[in-house]
DNA sequence: CGTGTAAGGAATTCTGACACG
DNA sequence: CGTGTAAGGAATTCTGACACG
């Protein structure tokens, strides 16, 4: 659907736009922090959320943060996503009933 | 600066998204309707607004028009959208002296 | 823990050419 | 003209391991 989310960039591109190493790329996705496709062949295919996940990730490392926090922000982050979503779903509930029912 | 036009893909992906074969999409690059980058390496990088190209060609191509006549259309089309722009310009240069001139 | 590196192999891409039509 | 293909080589990527700290 949009580019930006589309798996179609080699790790090459990828080191080159971040500044990091393959080595710290492969690294981050062995600590489950980025998750790229693979082609048939077994390459890695990131999207450029994934470069831009990558470039927040860099800047916590140099910040002295260990991966596994990283995941551990993430998963409070996701969580709390869910959960105003959760409460924006019953809101757009009570306001179509609340129409529905003049 | 722009998702679109950041030219990070491999002519193998090219392949997949636009439905071409490898020497359809370096023969189109041949008579010039596509320009893709290099790596230092020698492999070409296209973007997607590249892929969104090549589909436009692919379909002309069906519709049997030739290479040399797609590239034509699109000169002829650069030389409208300049053209309007001039006018444009020009629109802008005449709004700016009338408002400067009270 | 996070990263560099050498090792060997596999996947990917490149060019120039011959073929068909 | 537009495209397929086999050929040989080069660039790119992959994994698992050892090293350092």
């Amino acid at each position: 659907m949009n580019y930006k989310k589309k798996k179609v960039i080699t790790i090459g591109v990828v080191c080159e736009l971040t500044g990091l190493s393959e080595r710290q790329v492969r690294y981050y996705e062995e600590r489950q922090l980025v998750f790229p496709e693979r082609s048939k062949g077994g390459t890695r295919k990131y999207s450029f959320l994934d470069i831009e996940r990558l470039m927040e990730i860099a800047e916590k490392m140099a910040d002295g943060m260990q991966t596994f926090e990283i995941k551990r922000m993430d998963k409070q982050r996701n969580a709390t996503l869910r959960e105003k979503m959760l409460k924006g779903q019953i809101n757009a509930q009570f306001g179509q009933r609340a129409t529905k029912r003049p």
